[in-house]
RNA sequence: GCCCACAUAGCUCAGUCGGUAGAGCACUUCCUUGGUAAGGAAGAGGUCACCGGUUCGAUUCCGGUUGUGGGCUCCA
């Protein structure tokens, strides 16, 4: 005689074990239609799911993020349902949900065409139709192992045999289609009504480069059509935000096939950059950090005694002059620590923070390139902590603050916290793991910040933080991380001086912010889809004149606010106001300046905003005024000098 | 690096069932001096990514290379 809470409170008693979709039936006619799924003491089952003692219970349905994602995964085996019907040497594999839908991988010689992914879909849509019911059922290890064997599908027999001892093995059936799933899923094919095939990709068997590649399938799935529609049009939206798209049309920068994998800056780009550059220059000062500049080729053996060249020569670029081999560097840590090593330290000169702007090549495998977003030649915001291992912690943790805020200062609010902990190949006692592990994770959770734990995915040398922002389209990327080095300074000779007397090595901490400054540059564009902050922006303020008989004053007005600092340009071109407010408009410019024959009698501008808000006329100093507090708003104190240089 | 796709004017793209190419925008010149998102006319611009093969003939078909895109792997 179960009892039956559900989520609103009330109570339900049955005289006899009951299944989900009973309930929802008894509920209303409504629930028994959208169930998809329900939720038992907390655990997702099927509808057919048979509820035989008190419990709490939910109905779950395509409204639930959980409904959405067991419709996800229904969507999955219909695809594969699919696929085996139309190409029946296809064998399965695997098939989860991912974010806004789903993937299967088929072991299939021939792989999929843009056309096969079209006569999928439609065969999908006709099992729709057919309205299979899909039954569960549980079976023996070596009967299922067996089973599926028997049907040629040898990577299925292959995942029986991984599956834990202690774990039921479930099957579901849909028509003549069974696969093996933890399940939960939808009680019959027609429940599936919106989803559609997007891409196709080559993907390696349990996701191993040693392994052969699998065919995989793509697709998007939601509760109805109007969501499904939504997905697809936010995705094209979101590709026009695409920062190789804007680098091109705002005219940043541009690649070209002899330098795969590396960045020619134009002068708008570059303006970007240096701003950046100067403002976490101006944060370093300010956090105790001293800036230094190393070379860019340094010797072969000190990339043999840092460990690189054992792990990494054949990834980076190698120059060979008068017999002596040369490695173009990767990164800047054995560069920082020569610095450290100049001269005696004391234990009193810790934390000893050096940084610099990293010019690093690495030399990428060519399919792992992106835009700006992973590119062959980069530059690190880089410094290294020289410290005692009780500094670790306070160190991490202001250094997590100086990030905030400088994610802040650029608009990021999304910010995903990862922590990487000791891989089975490491060096370094236990004793440091257990305190660095500590370190890191002490500091991320004094914070309150959600991270997610990476077991073993932490460096040889030491465990790790990163911090990742996502892209126009959602892709994750790297781009902040923290680290915690025992090996580098005592294989490159770092030591202090300890209170006694006696010579210590320093714990090593690398650390970046910005990461690459190329990725972060790639990021901030598709975040503010081209319309920089007026902090940011390669052009602050266009002047705009309307005939050429204001060319002399509309030269003068841009003088001077240049003069003042800021990032002027005039169009003085023979073309109509129009036509000019329209080009700088799509160029983003964040104020545009017009000048006709009222304003050049008046000594006025007519300000307009590139969202085309009428701001009013004012003079130029007054303007001069106005965007010297908004670029200082920023909090950034090398700006505020600015300011205070604009007078 | 692996799987799949793509590469035509500065940009966005069309085209050629094999007979060396076209549009819009941009560019140049001329006309226009016009008050808040495209004024008009004319002109110039291409070894159809590169290297081979097939063919009387290849931008088109085939092979390779390079690059790019979507994934996978990798990411000190």
């Amino acid at each position: 005689m179960p009892i039956v809470t559900l989520p609103d409170g009330s109570q339900r008693q049955y005289p006899q074990p009951v299944t989900v979709a009973e309930i929802a039936a008894d509920i209303g006619p409504g629930f028994a239609r959208a169930a998809l799924a329900g939720r038992v003491n907390g655990r997702l089952v099927d509808t057919s799911y048979r509820v035989s003692e008190d419990a709490e219970v939910a109905i779950v349905t395509d409204r639930d993020p959980d409904g959405l994602e067991v419709l996800r995964h229904s969507t999955a085996h219909l695809l594969a349902q699919a696929v085996k019907e139309l190409y029946p040497e296809a064998q399965v594999t695997i098939g989860p949900v991912i974010e806004d839908g789903f993937y299967y991988d088929f072991a299939y010689k021939r792989g999929f065409t843009e056309e096969d992914l079209r006569r999928i879909e439609s065969r999908m849509a006709e099992i729709v139709k057919r309205d299979y019911p899909v039954e569960r059922s549980v079976m023996e290890r070596d009967a299922a192992v067996k089973f599926f064997r028997d049907q040629g599908e040898e990577y299925k027999a292959q995942i029986i045999e991984s599956i834990p001892e202690n774990e039921e093995i479930s099957l579901y059936r849909q028509g003549d289609f069974v696969d093996l799933c933890r399940g939960p899923h939808v009680p019959s094919t027609g429940k599936l009504r919106a989803f559609k095939l997007t891409k196709t990709a080559g993907a390696y068997w349990r996701g191993d480069a040693r392994n052969e590649m699998l065919a995989r399938i793509y697709g998007t799935a939601w509760a109805n059509e109007e969501q499904l529609k939504a997905y697809l049009h936010r995705l094209e939206e979101a590709e026009k935000r695409d920062h190789r798209k804007l680098g091109r049309q705002l005219d940043l920068f541009h690649m070209q096939e002899e330098a795969p994998g590396m960045v020619f800056w134009h002068e708008h780009g570059w303006r970007i950059y240096q701003t950046i550059q100067q403002y976490m220059s101006a944060l370093w000062r300010e956090h105790g950090y001293r800036e230094i500049r190393t070379p860019m080729l340094l010797d072969r053996s000190l990339w043999e005694r840092s460990g690189h060249w054992e792990k990494f020569h054949a990834d980076m670029f190698v120059t060979e002059s008068e017999k002596r081999l040369y490695a173009v560097k990767p990164m800047n840590c054995p560069a920082h620590i020569q610095v450290y090593n100049q001269g005696l330290k004391s234990y009193r000169d810790l934390p000893l923070r050096l940084a610099e702007f990293g010019s690093c090549h690495r030399n990428e495998q060519s399919g792992a390139l992106h835009g700006l977003m992973r590119v062959r030649g980069f530059v690190q915001d880089d410094a290294h902590i020289f410290c005692t291992e009780e500094q670790i912690q306070p160190e991490v943790s202001s250094f997590i603050d100086m990030l905030h805020r400088v994610y802040a200062d650029f608009g990021f609010k999304d910010i995903l916290y990862k922590l990487s902990t000791r891989p089975a190949n490491r060096i370094g006692s236990e004793e440091a793991w257990d305190k660095a592990e500590q370190a890191l994770e002490r500091a991320l959770n004094s914070k309150g910040l959600p991270w997610e734990l990476q077991p073993g995915e932490g460096a040889f040398y030491g465990p790790k933080i990163e911090f990742s922002l996502r892209d126009s389209i959602g892709r994750v990327w790297q781009c902040g991380t923290i680290q915690v080095d025992f090996s580098m300074p005592g294989r490159l000779g770092a030591q202090y001086i300890g209170e006694d007397g006696s010579r210590l090595v320093p714990v090593m901490l690398h650390r970046a912010i910005f990461g690459s400054i190329e990725r972060f540059i790639g990021i901030l564009i598709e975040e503010y889809a081209g319309a920089f902050p007026a902090w940011l922006a390669p052009v602050q303020a266009q002047v705009l004149t309307i005939t050429d008989q204001q060319a002399e004053y509309a030269r003068r007005v841009t003088e001077g606010l240049r003069s003042r600092g800021f990032r002027v340009e005039a169009d003085l071109r023979n073309e109509k106001i129009g036509f000019k407010i329209r080009e700088h408009t799509l160029r983003r410019v964040p104020y545009l300046l017009v000048i006709g024959k009222r304003e050049a009698l008046d000594g006025t501008v007519a300000v307009r905003t590139r969202k085309g808000e009428d701001v009013g006329s004012m003079t130029p100093a007054a303007f001069a005024e106005k965007l010297a507090r908004e670029v200082a708003s920023r909090g950034v104190n090398f700006l505020e000098e600015s300011k205070h240089r604009v007078g």
